[in-house]
RNA sequence: GCGCUUGUAGCUCAGUGGAUAGAGCAUCUGGUUGCGGUCCAGAGGGUCGCAGGUUCGAUUCCUGCCAAGCGCACCA
């Protein structure tokens, strides 16, 4: 079927709005490549101690650079002493030797080694290596730190002068969003704080699903059953009420997937009466979305959607076609890549001649390599998708759109399930994410107002809505990606044990402590002392700071791996810590001046650490609750 | 049928080629006249789905099987 190249006005000027932001955003990127401070790794104790050690371990075995930066800073199980272990096993593979061996020459190593800043000495178990640091250094160097880093305490310079292009969120316009697009938008957004943190360049794509035979259904139903009046007074509603009763009658009615399909081919070819239509739908769509995006603290840099690519679609085919690497299907007269790599062929253009997602999704790579020149692409899609990226990627690297320097990856995630099925529209199982959060903030009124009475003033509205979307971001972080969720209103807004509001009431607690320390001991609350005079007594309070020594490697950990549960799980363990020694010691009743205020350095730098480690989750802290 | 993912404590889930597999909830015991108990300490509870294999060593890697979920071209 031959294109029409005359889009209507419309088209052509959203085109240019979308290039216009394209083009700042690409500024905004060359600028921070410029004139971005990135916080050196070098700076954090964890980093450094690591590197001391690493290259201790490697003098002492007499094989520099074996660990190939590699070394990772491990501690040794509760029951052992010593602050952090190595393992010769893997060593003594590469060398040849026996792992008793080689822990007797690393342990001589480091207790022969006198100028050493965090290491003190070592003793040899077996095969293990068990390392005692200078605690009083490690634990004073941490905080001071944390005093000097504050909001930035956990950034650094692993990736600096990568861009990744982040593509999440991506609802589908011609559906309401429900709580199966959250989980894309809530760990795309994670991810892209994580990466920004390590460095990355991030550029936030809401790849908005705005074109597709969707369309063809919606416009079907409108111009069967649309009603302009209801349609002005809630657009969103009533979009959704044509969708639904569109797959209700299509079920008895098959013949009307077809017209539906002769709708966007239409539509695609420029129609300029569909395309009034579509821009209006998809204007209304993106108002909505966005009111939930603020309410949640998402920000995307760009929403190009599929529909921007569809003429660039066609040339992928055309060039596709050339290369040799699909056929037109001589039956059917659609464009077939036939079986590769061990994947099923598939279609890269309908027999109508209207485009695919996937010929979409070429077109739309090439215009992020082209444009963006990114280190890596993340796909925050369902795991349901995984065949299809696959498909995707494969052709992708055969066309030449996808070089081997740049990484594309298909994050994905399981599926949020109600009694064991997946929630649909079609189902009419589908929550939506507005009721959602209306809930789970009402649900935060009401225990919080009930526990604390005391809570009032005008903040008071804020404070529950903090509470109530960091237990909706949390529930869907807490828990490895790729698992399912199994739906449970109960226990999405259970605010107890691991959960978020146990991570805000922490920090909560220790800003109420520093408020009473002020009373009593007027501006102690943000002395910071000097390094030589930070001291501590219980072993809690070392846990602690040890702890909180680690969260710039846990940080970079979790974006290595795509995981910010990582951070969630770190977080847990962290306010456990916290709790301990505050249960432990009285900082109030601490008679000595410099252990008093180490004591509420400690807990600032908790308090600080818990609020940096929430944000990468964009989950804000109250000042009370 | 083929492919992908998952299977760890009663429940929800972490974790790992190596020292005695961990949290939270639930159950039981103890602490607290507090810096906000939405806390802390402790106990019980596990053949890490089953069977083989690789390894000095496997819950972790490989193979097979069982169970659940998802996917397998004109949807996205």
């Amino acid at each position: 079927m031959k294109k029409n190249d005359q889009k209507t006005p419309i088209f052509d000027q959203y085109q240019q709005e979308v290039m216009t932001t394209v083009y700042s955003v690409l500024d905004r990127v060359k600028c921070e490549m410029m004139e971005r401070k990135y916080i050196s790794k070098e700076i954090y104790p964890v980093f450094r101690i690591q590197k001391e050690l690493c290259g201790i371990v490697e003098k002492s075995i007499e094989s520099p650079g074996i660990f190939n930066e590699e070394f990772d800073l491990q501690s040794p199980p509760a029951y052992v002493t010593g602050d952090f272990a190595i393992e010769t096993f893997g060593l003594a593979k590469k060398l040849k030797e026996s792992p008793q061996t080689l822990s007797s020459k690393v342990v001589d190593g480091i207790n022969r080694e006198e100028h050493t800043e965090f290491i003190d000495k070592a003793v040899a178990v077996g095969p293990f290596v068990n390392v005692e640091a200078k605690k009083n250094i490690l634990y004073a160097s941490t905080l001071s730190c944390i005093a000097t880093l504050g909001d930035k305490y956990g950034e650094s310079d692993i990736n600096a002068k990568k861009v990744v292009v982040v593509d999440y969120s991506s609802p589908n316009i011609a559906k309401p969003m429900g709580i199966g697009h959250l989980r894309s938008t809530i760990i795309g957004q994670a991810l892209a704080n994580l990466y920004e943190k390590t460095g990355y360049s991030v550029i936030r794509d809401n790849h908005l699903g705005d074109w597709g035979t969707q369309f063809g259904k919606l416009l079907f139903a409108y111009k069967h059953w649309g009603n302009e009046e209801d349609i002005e007074k809630n657009p969103i509603e009533e979009l959704k009420n044509l969708y639904v009763k569109f797959h209700n009658l299509a079920k008895d009615n098959p013949q009307m997937e077809d017209e539906a399909r002769v709708l966007f081919a239409k539509l695609e070819n420029g129609d300029p009466e569909l395309t009034i239509l579509w821009k209006r739908f998809r204007d209304w769509s993106v108002i909505d979305f966005e009111k939930m995006y603020e309410r949640l603290g998402i920000n995307f840099d760009m929403h190009i959607g599929e529909s921007f690519f569809i003429k660039e679609a066609e040339k992928v085919v055309q060039d596709c076609l050339s290369k040799g690497i699909c056929r037109i299907d001589d039956e059917t007269g659609a464009v077939v890549v036939d079986q590769q790599d061990n994947l099923p062929s598939f279609l890269l253009r309908k027999q109508d001649g209207s485009t695919l997602y996937i010929s979409r999704d070429m077109a739309t790579l090439k215009f992020r390599n082209e444009i963006f020149n990114p280190e890596t692409i993340l796909y925050v899609v369902g795991s349901e998708q995984s065949l299809n990226f696959k498909q995707f990627f494969s052709l992708a690297r055969r066309a030449g759109y996808l070089p081997d320097s740049v990484k594309a990856k298909h994050i994905d995630f399981g599926m949020v399930t109600k009694e064991g099925k997946k929630m649909s529209t079609r189902r009419g199982t589908l929550i939506e994410l507005n009721d959602l959060i209306e809930q789970s903030v009402e649900k935060s009124r009401e225990i919080f107002s009930k526990k604390n009475p005391s809570l009032i003033g005008e903040k008071l509205d804020e404070i529950f809505e903090i509470i109530g979307v960091g237990a909706i971001l949390y529930n869907d972080l807490h828990q490895s990606r790729i698992k399912n969720i199994s739906f449970d209103w109960d226990k999405m807004l259970d605010f107890e044990g691991g959960s978020a509001t146990y991570l805000q009431y922490t920090y909560v607690r220790i800003q109420s402590i520093l408020k009473k320390i002020d009373e009593t001991f007027p501006g102690e609350s943000d002395i910071v002392l000097d390094e030589s005079n930070i001291c501590f007594e219980t072993k809690n309070e070392f846990s602690l700071a040890k702890k909180l020594m680690e969260f710039p490697q846990i940080i970079a950990k979790a974006q290595k791996t795509d995981s910010p549960h990582d951070i969630c799980t770190y977080l847990e363990e962290l306010a456990l810590l916290f709790n301990s020694f505050y249960n432990d010691v009285s900082i109030l009743k601490t008679g000595d001046d410099t252990l008093r205020i180490s004591r509420i350095m400690l807990s600032r730098s908790t308090a600080n650490v818990i609020k940096n480690g929430l944000a990468l989750l964009n989950i804000r802290v109250p000042e009370k609750m």
